[in-house]
RNA sequence: GCGCCUGUAGCUCAGGGGAUAGAGCGCCGGCCUCCGGAGCCGGGUGCGGAGGUUCGAUUCCUCCCAGGCGCGCCA
């Protein structure tokens, strides 16, 4: 029972039946929507407002006509009322009974409520964070680690078939730089008067690798020629760097299911052979030693270097056989999540795909834009001068994984985000984490409580006591999250769980106030014990959607 | 200069071709013999500006203004 596909298919055959009467277009576009007013109805649709103008007659007129037929087709019973209001708008109330159904069918499918087909099984490689491992994750990597592992359990649930990964940039200059970097600042520790090299890392986190390093090998590689020491120290700080990254993310309840190493493309031969078959295919040239890629020719602003006068391939060489090989696997899509200051990068790929012969409407890029820190009202400062950023680890310290997670999803990422950690940190009810959390630990409490006064639960309560109006409006609120998670999956938009999840607290929140679950006639309570069960249900999935617990105590 | 994102209530932000534009925070008042007060109820001045498309624009288009981010043989 979904009654949204209910009432679109007695709008569309209504209009069908209609159609054919009256020999109008054969295609129109006509919208179901849940007005902003209730006073409006459940759903209203524009239908006779579009029709009105290809038939030259009055929309209001057509709204009647169309009011009859579509109450013709409604011969279950459905639809309590129908009125034409506005400027032709037909509004629709749902019967009662079509409200229980639904609460029926959460109930029964439980932890499925909300898993709509909407992927249809399609496959989905989704990159996010791909931090370089130069060091440890900062506030707005954070970002991108909510927003997409939130996105990969949403799709998931959705249907899709969802494949997670983080590149990692192991070669290239800034890893040399930071092979450096250590490398200087383990002769330091050595006792050497050596300065850091220009540009390079200066965050206090080498250092610490820095002494390990030291505390296992001792003094051994002080005399080593910087040549010979430079491999080894490269790759110690990377993958140190990179093991931190993964606890960090561990601790922040992200999974990635694959990790994947530039330096592998490089090792197979893949940015050879991407760069071979660009030349074949004539969109290679050669310029002040330097091998360019035509891609102005497919819109990018201007032609890119892909082998440097020196003969080193740049980053965008690797990225373009990363994405080759991401489109070869059989993934109908390639979701790259990316900070926003990428975002010149972004017309050059999908040139170089389009260069490459493929279809670059599978790759879509979401640009999550940055985050700001306020504590006390204050943006915290951050310096990238220094490297000094406040790290995701100090966020999720501070005020924990729930509320971190919550709010770096409480925004759109299309906007910039002001992440206010005093708020984020209040165990209180200023703190939106805890007030969708609570209806859960209530509930939950609830239940307690019930075994506790010897209730024994039905297995299958009737629920045709559920009558009144707060609990008719509960349902509906629960109806509403299989829409609520297709929308988000189709527009890619994490944020709005947590929005409908607030929605759904007030108003279960409000019921809590003014009715009682228990107490009321056995009947009664086991029918209220039912609606406590699909709100539970449903904010323990959009919970688990964004990554946040659902207590059952706080 | 060019490009991307954003301008909605005091603050932080949802929404979005339609009928009276919402929430949280803050502020001011109420509400605990009763399933958890991390709760409930009440109080509101707002779509940056100018044109255009439309029966209808806060939403779409153009220009302007403002903020953020980019524009490397860095990644």
């Amino acid at each position: 029972m979904d009654v949204r596909k209910i009432t679109e298919s007695l709008i569309g055959s209504g209009i069908k039946r209609k159609l054919e009467e009256w020999g109008g277009p054969e295609e129109v576009s006509v919208s179901v929507e849940i007005p902003r007013q209730e006073e409006h109805g459940d759903f209203a649709t524009n239908a006779a407002l579009q029709l009105a103008g290809n038939l030259k007659r009055k929309p209001r007129d057509v709204a009647a006509e169309l009011l009859d037929a579509i109450r013709r087709e409604d011969t279950e019973g459905w639809i309590r009322d129908l009125s034409v209001a506005g400027p032709g708008f037909i509004n629709i109330v749902l019967s009662d009974e079509a409200w229980r159904e639904t609460l029926a069918t959460a109930l029964e499918k439980g932890e499925r409520f909300g898993a709509a087909g909407e992927g249809e099984g399609e496959s989905v490689l989704l990159e996010f964070v791909s931090a370089n491992p130069t060091g440890p994750l900062h506030v707005g990597h954070g970002r991108g680690a909510a927003v997409g592992d939130a996105l990969a359990r949403i799709l998931a649930f959705a249907g899709f078939r969802v494949t997670t990964e983080y590149y990692v940039n192991d070669v290239g200059n800034q890893i040399d730089k930071l092979g450096m970097s250590l490398h200087a600042r383990y002769l330091q520790l050595c006792g050497r008067k050596i300065e850091l090299p220009e540009d390079g890392y200066r965050g206090e986190y080498l250092i610490d690798i820095a002494r390990e390093f030291r505390e296992e090998v001792g003094d051994r590689y002080l005399s080593v020629s910087e040549k010979e020491a430079f491999p080894l120290f490269r790759k110690v700080a990377c993958d140190r760097i990179l093991d931190g990254i993964r606890k960090d993310l561990e601790a922040f309840h992200v999974h990635f299911d694959r990790w994947f190493r530039e330096g592998s493309l490089h090792e197979s031969g893949a940015v050879a052979e991407v760069l071979e078959e660009l030349r074949e295919r004539g969109q290679l040239y050669e310029s002040e030693g330097a091998v360019y890629f035509k891609s102005e020719s497919h819109g990018d602003e201007k032609d890119r270097v892909l082998v440097r006068a020196d003969g080193r391939t740049t980053y965008f060489a690797s990225d373009l056989a990363y994405h080759r090989a991401k489109f070869r696997q059989a993934h109908a899509r390639v979701i790259d999540i990316w900070g926003a200051d990428h975002h010149g990068y972004a017309p050059r790929l999908s040139a170089a795909l389009r260069g490459l012969g493929e279809n670059d409407d599978r790759l879509e890029i979401l640009l999550v834009q940055f985050v700001s820190l306020i504590r006390d009202g204050k943006t915290v400062p951050m310096s990238t001068r220094t490297g000094e950023f406040t790290t995701l680890r100090e966020v999720i310290d501070e005020v924990g994984v729930d509320a971190a997670r919550f709010f770096y999803l409480l925004r759109s990422f299309h906007s910039h985000l002001d992440f206010d950690l005093t708020l984020a940190k209040t165990r209180s009810s200023e703190n939106p984490v805890y007030y969708i959390q609570y209806v859960h630990a209530r509930i939950c409490s609830i239940f307690r409580e019930a075994v506790e006064r010897g209730t024994v639960f039905s297995t299958s309560p009737s629920l045709s006591v559920l009558s009144l109006p707060d609990e008719i409006q509960l349902m509906k609120r629960v109806a509403r999250f299989p829409d609520v998670v297709s929308e988000s999956a189709r527009a890619r938009e994490p944020h709005r769980i947590p929005f409908y999840l607030l929605d759904l607290s007030r108003q279960f929140h409000a019921f809590y106030h003014n009715h009682r679950f228990l107490g009321e006639s056995n009947e009664r309570t086991q029918g209220r014990l039912a609606l406590a069960t699909a709100v539970r249900n449903v904010v323990s999935i959009g919970l688990s959607l964004i990554g946040v617990s659902a207590p059952e105590r706080m």
